[in-house]
DNA sequence: AATGCGGGGTA
DNA sequence: TACCCAGCATT
């Protein structure tokens, strides 16, 4: 093997790495977290920037750093409000592990972003190509940062065949990485070769006639460029149907609707959502709406299960929400709160659920949790889904000027949005 | 090594 | 509509 491909000083990487720096210092995008050399800006960006793109980050990134100017003050906030400042984001642990990190760094390195490499990556949430990227971006080290946009890059321009699904390939991709730095400029060649992935080496049409190492990519020279990388597929999400519950309150929690917490762990871990649960195989198998008689039925059993006496009414929606793993298709049911005879409301009262945390902002107006059926043992252990027993969900009444105080995932942040503009506009007419 | 964990973009 | 994108933690 020619020994000019064992190390990085060969002509065709050293005409990679200059090209791709020299292109990268003529057209960087003007982004928030590059008009700052702040460790502090550059780690939150790249959390976020884990499995998103660019233009979705941006409005997050300065609402974010506008509620959270500071380590400290990430450190000092409630769990809540950085989980809202998160909602819609997806991968919802790494707004957690990002705010357990920043309290990380305020006890053990006096609340500034270590540079040692050791130390960066013994934060929560800090992997291998986020270490890499904030001690290159952020303190210039000379480490690799090898994202999905590296290993596009490399492969194509290298001619590398193996597939990145691998955790070995990335090893390999970082050794790679390292040896094209050109020196004392990891901060920029870093950057320059992610930005090179985002913009011109692209997944489906990669922009070649642009490209500034064009005529030298072995990809593009072999004609395999849209080949590459070879990657293996993942498996398909699991579809799974549910039945979810719109229950609308009476009497003194008329206007508002309920909602419960998920667990906290898992799946949308801590987040808030609408009650639902697993259709039944003969009423939600196959397409199409399922038998809504069956259902509702269905549903009035679960909510009852739960504590909450309601009569579902009519169908409303279907709602869809894919997950790297699951496709929820979700039948929504509008329901009603039932009014309770007057004596056992007032023995209801007694049975609300011990409050278990209070939401974002404290005591949110409406906020209170939910009436529960007399008899219902509060909040004790219940078997969950997969049967094992956990705390009887927290569930509260919220009208529209709750929202804000409670992290929704999408599906249900549009459903409850809709829904509340569709009973605004019901008012006004 | 395999799996769990969101949401949005493009063809 | 179907398919693609892909870091970190946990097991």
């Amino acid at each position: 093997m020619d020994e000019r491909k064992e190390a990085g000083g060969g002509e065709d990487e050293l005409f990679f790495s200059m090209r791709l720096l020299e292109w990268y210092n003529g057209q960087k995008r003007d982004l928030p977290w590059r008009r700052s050399r702040d460790p502090y800006k550059i780690w939150v960006s790249e959390i976020m920037l884990q499995q998103t793109r660019v233009d979705t980050v941006i409005p997050y990134f300065n609402r974010f750093i506008e509620r959270f100017p500071t380590i400290d003050a990430l450190a000092e906030a409630p769990e809540e409000e950085v989980l809202k400042a998160w909602e819609g984001l997806g991968y919802y642990s790494r707004a957690r592990n990002l705010q357990s990190a920043a309290q990380q760094v305020k006890e053990l390195y006096g609340g500034k972003v270590p540079d040692d490499r050791e130390a960066v990556f013994g934060l929560k949430g800090v992997g291998p190509y986020t270490a890499g990227a904030i001690l290159s971006i952020a303190f210039n080290r000379p480490e690799p940062a090898v994202d999905g946009n590296v290993m596009r890059v490399l492969s194509r321009f290298f001619l590398i065949e193996d597939d990145i699904a691998k955790p070995k390939t990335r090893i390999k991709m970082e050794a790679l990485a390292k040896s094209l730095i050109p020196e004392g400029e990891a901060s920029s060649f870093n950057q320059a070769l992610m930005e090179h992935g985002a913009l011109t080496c692209t997944p489906k049409s990669p922009r070649c006639l642009v490209c500034p190492v064009m005529e030298r990519c072995a990809g593009r020279l072999a004609g395999v460029e849209t080949e590459l990388p070879v990657k293996t597929k993942a498996k398909p999400p699991r579809p799974e149907e549910r039945l979810a519950a719109l229950v609308e309150g009476r009497g003194e929690h008329a206007g508002r609707v309920l909602i419960r917490q998920r667990p906290t762990r898992g799946l949308l871990a801590r987040m808030w959502e609408l009650p639902h649960w697993p259709a039944p195989g003969d009423i939600g198998a196959g397409s199409g709406r399922p038998g809504e008689a069956a259902a509702m039925d269905r549903l009035r059993r679960s909510l009852a299960e739960a504590g909450v006496a309601a009569r579902p009414e009519a169908y409303m929606m279907a709602a869809e929400h894919t997950f790297s793993h699951i496709h929820w298709t979700l039948q929504v049911y509008r329901c009603r709160e039932e009014e309770l005879p007057q004596p056992m409301a007032a023995e209801a009262r007694g049975l609300y659920a011990a409050g278990s945390g209070a939401a974002a902002g404290g005591d949110a107006p409406g906020g209170e949790p939910a009436l529960l059926l007399p008899g219902a043992e509060q909040p004790g252990l219940f078997a969950d889904e997969g049967g094992a027993e956990e705390e009887r969900p927290d569930m509260r009444w919220i009208g529209r000027e709750d929202m804000a105080n409670y992290a929704f995932p999408n599906v249900f942040l549009k459903l409850l949005n809709a829904y509340f503009d569709g009973q605004e506009a019901a008012g006004r007419r």
